[in-house]
DNA sequence: GTGTGACTAATAGTCCGTT
DNA sequence: TAACGGACTATTAGTCACA
Protein backbone atom coordinates (compact mmCIF):
# COMPACT_ATOMS: atom_id res chain seq x y z
CA UNK A 1 0.00 0.00 0.00
CA UNK A 2 1.53 3.43 -1.19
CA UNK A 3 2.33 5.86 1.24
CA UNK A 4 -0.45 8.45 -0.25
CA UNK A 5 -2.87 6.18 0.24
CA UNK A 6 -2.69 4.55 3.69
CA UNK A 7 -3.30 8.73 4.75
CA UNK A 8 -6.18 8.44 2.35
CA UNK A 9 -8.07 5.88 3.18
CA UNK A 10 -7.23 6.55 7.21
CA UNK A 11 -8.57 10.01 6.19
CA UNK A 12 -11.65 8.34 4.68
CA UNK A 13 -12.37 6.31 7.72
CA UNK A 14 -12.88 8.89 10.42
CA UNK A 15 -14.39 11.10 7.95
CA UNK A 16 -17.02 7.70 7.67
CA UNK A 17 -16.95 7.20 11.70
CA UNK A 18 -17.17 10.78 12.23
CA UNK A 19 -20.52 11.00 10.07
CA UNK A 20 -21.42 7.52 11.75
CA UNK A 21 -21.44 9.00 14.94
CA UNK A 22 -23.16 12.43 13.99
CA UNK A 23 -20.38 14.76 14.25
CA UNK A 24 -19.33 18.06 12.80
CA UNK A 25 -15.73 18.48 12.15
CA UNK A 26 -16.08 20.93 15.01
CA UNK A 27 -17.17 18.66 17.44
CA UNK A 28 -15.00 16.05 16.55
CA UNK A 29 -12.25 18.09 17.31
CA UNK A 30 -13.97 19.34 20.66
CA UNK A 31 -13.98 15.89 21.67
CA UNK A 32 -10.71 14.82 20.78
CA UNK A 33 -8.78 17.99 21.56
CA UNK A 34 -7.62 18.52 18.35
CA UNK A 35 -8.14 22.14 16.44
CA UNK A 36 -11.17 22.10 13.63
CA UNK A 37 -8.80 22.63 10.30
CA UNK A 38 -6.62 19.70 11.62
CA UNK A 39 -9.41 16.94 11.78
CA UNK A 40 -10.27 18.70 8.36
CA UNK A 41 -6.74 18.12 7.31
CA UNK A 42 -6.43 14.51 8.25
CA UNK A 43 -10.16 14.04 6.33
CA UNK A 44 -8.46 15.49 3.74
CA UNK A 45 -4.87 13.00 3.87
CA UNK A 46 -2.95 16.29 4.20
CA UNK A 47 -0.55 15.32 7.64
CA UNK A 48 1.02 12.71 8.30
CA UNK A 49 -0.58 11.94 11.91
CA UNK A 50 1.20 10.63 14.54
CA UNK A 51 0.68 7.90 16.52
CA UNK A 52 -0.58 10.23 20.05
CA UNK A 53 -3.15 12.09 17.13
CA UNK A 54 -4.61 8.70 16.05
CA UNK A 55 -5.28 7.57 19.45
CA UNK A 56 -6.99 10.89 20.55
CA UNK A 57 -9.16 10.56 17.67
CA UNK A 58 -9.92 6.39 18.11
CA UNK A 59 -10.86 7.88 21.53
CA UNK A 60 -13.64 10.93 20.38
CA UNK A 61 -14.88 8.60 18.18
CA UNK A 62 -15.26 5.58 20.58
CA UNK A 63 -13.22 3.11 18.64
CA UNK A 64 -10.29 0.95 18.99
CA UNK A 65 -6.97 2.27 17.03
CA UNK A 66 -7.67 -1.19 15.29
CA UNK A 67 -11.20 -0.05 14.28
CA UNK A 68 -9.95 3.03 12.23
CA UNK A 69 -7.95 0.35 10.37
CA UNK A 70 -10.36 -1.85 9.29
CA UNK A 71 -11.40 -1.74 6.09
CA UNK A 72 -14.33 0.48 5.70
CA UNK B 1 -5.27 4.57 27.51
CA UNK B 2 -2.10 7.46 28.26
CA UNK B 3 -0.61 8.57 26.22
CA UNK B 4 2.60 6.88 27.51
CA UNK B 5 1.36 3.57 27.43
CA UNK B 6 -0.13 3.33 23.86
CA UNK B 7 3.57 3.99 22.79
CA UNK B 8 5.05 1.93 24.94
CA UNK B 9 2.69 -1.09 23.97
CA UNK B 10 3.37 -0.15 20.03
CA UNK B 11 6.79 0.24 20.90
CA UNK B 12 6.85 -3.48 22.75
CA UNK B 13 5.01 -4.69 20.09
CA UNK B 14 7.22 -3.83 17.68
CA UNK B 15 9.93 -5.67 19.34
CA UNK B 16 8.65 -8.62 19.92
CA UNK B 17 7.57 -8.76 15.99
CA UNK B 18 11.12 -8.19 15.13
CA UNK B 19 12.20 -10.45 17.10
CA UNK B 20 9.39 -12.93 16.11
CA UNK B 21 11.45 -12.57 12.58
CA UNK B 22 14.86 -13.01 13.97
CA UNK B 23 15.73 -9.42 13.05
CA UNK B 24 18.12 -6.55 14.71
CA UNK B 25 16.96 -3.68 14.73
CA UNK B 26 19.64 -3.01 12.23
CA UNK B 27 17.93 -5.39 9.67
CA UNK B 28 14.55 -3.85 10.02
CA UNK B 29 15.52 -0.29 10.11
CA UNK B 30 17.16 -1.92 6.15
CA UNK B 31 14.04 -3.20 5.83
CA UNK B 32 11.82 -0.66 6.66
CA UNK B 33 14.00 2.19 5.09
CA UNK B 34 14.17 3.88 8.65
CA UNK B 35 16.99 4.72 10.02
CA UNK B 36 18.74 2.16 12.86
CA UNK B 37 18.46 4.44 15.64
CA UNK B 38 15.14 4.53 14.96
CA UNK B 39 13.85 2.17 15.34
CA UNK B 40 15.82 1.46 18.76
CA UNK B 41 13.38 4.92 20.04
CA UNK B 42 10.30 3.45 18.70
CA UNK B 43 10.73 0.37 20.90
CA UNK B 44 11.64 2.47 23.99
CA UNK B 45 8.83 4.98 23.04
CA UNK B 46 10.57 7.77 22.62
CA UNK B 47 9.64 8.69 19.58
CA UNK B 48 5.67 9.49 18.62
CA UNK B 49 5.56 8.13 15.20
CA UNK B 50 3.99 8.62 12.75
CA UNK B 51 1.21 6.69 10.07
CA UNK B 52 3.77 6.52 7.29
CA UNK B 53 6.34 4.74 9.54
CA UNK B 54 3.71 2.72 11.26
CA UNK B 55 3.16 1.31 7.86
CA UNK B 56 6.61 0.68 6.83
CA UNK B 57 7.41 -1.36 9.43
CA UNK B 58 4.62 -3.13 9.27
CA UNK B 59 5.62 -3.94 6.07
CA UNK B 60 8.67 -4.79 6.78
CA UNK B 61 7.33 -7.52 10.07
CA UNK B 62 5.24 -8.82 7.02
CA UNK B 63 2.26 -7.64 9.37
CA UNK B 64 -0.47 -5.26 8.63
CA UNK B 65 -1.12 -2.01 10.66
CA UNK B 66 -4.02 -3.84 12.30
CA UNK B 67 -1.56 -6.59 13.68
CA UNK B 68 0.28 -4.02 15.19
CA UNK B 69 -2.49 -2.81 17.49
CA UNK B 70 -3.32 -6.73 18.29
CA UNK B 71 -2.59 -6.95 22.04
CA UNK B 72 0.67 -9.09 22.37
C1' DG C 1 -19.92 23.42 8.30
C1' DT C 2 -15.75 22.92 5.66
C1' DG C 3 -11.49 24.04 2.64
C1' DT C 4 -7.30 26.52 2.23
C1' DG C 5 -2.80 29.16 2.54
C1' DA C 6 0.22 30.90 5.60
C1' DC C 7 2.62 30.81 9.57
C1' DT C 8 5.58 29.57 14.23
C1' DA C 9 6.77 26.19 17.67
C1' DA C 10 7.62 21.70 18.37
C1' DT C 11 9.16 17.30 17.32
C1' DA C 12 10.01 13.52 13.93
C1' DG C 13 13.70 11.43 11.96
C1' DT C 14 18.84 11.18 10.41
C1' DC C 15 23.66 10.91 11.17
C1' DC C 16 27.76 10.98 13.67
C1' DG C 17 29.78 8.59 17.40
C1' DT C 18 30.59 6.15 22.35
C1' DT C 19 29.37 2.90 25.84
C1' DT D 1 23.56 -6.28 19.38
C1' DA D 2 21.49 -2.54 21.42
C1' DA D 3 21.28 1.87 24.37
C1' DC D 4 22.32 6.37 24.36
C1' DG D 5 24.28 11.25 23.18
C1' DG D 6 24.53 15.69 20.60
C1' DA D 7 23.67 18.06 16.65
C1' DC D 8 21.33 18.62 12.80
C1' DT D 9 17.36 19.00 8.92
C1' DA D 10 12.72 17.90 7.45
C1' DT D 11 8.20 17.61 8.70
C1' DT D 12 4.25 17.75 11.74
C1' DA D 13 1.42 20.13 15.30
C1' DG D 14 -1.43 23.54 15.96
C1' DT D 15 -3.63 28.03 15.03
C1' DC D 16 -5.58 31.89 12.26
C1' DA D 17 -8.22 34.78 8.93
C1' DC D 18 -10.83 34.26 5.12
C1' DA D 19 -13.17 32.15 1.36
Amino acid sequence: MSKEKILKSFGERVRELRKKNGLSQDELSFKANLHRTYIGMIERAEKNITLINIEKIAAALNVTIKDLFNGS
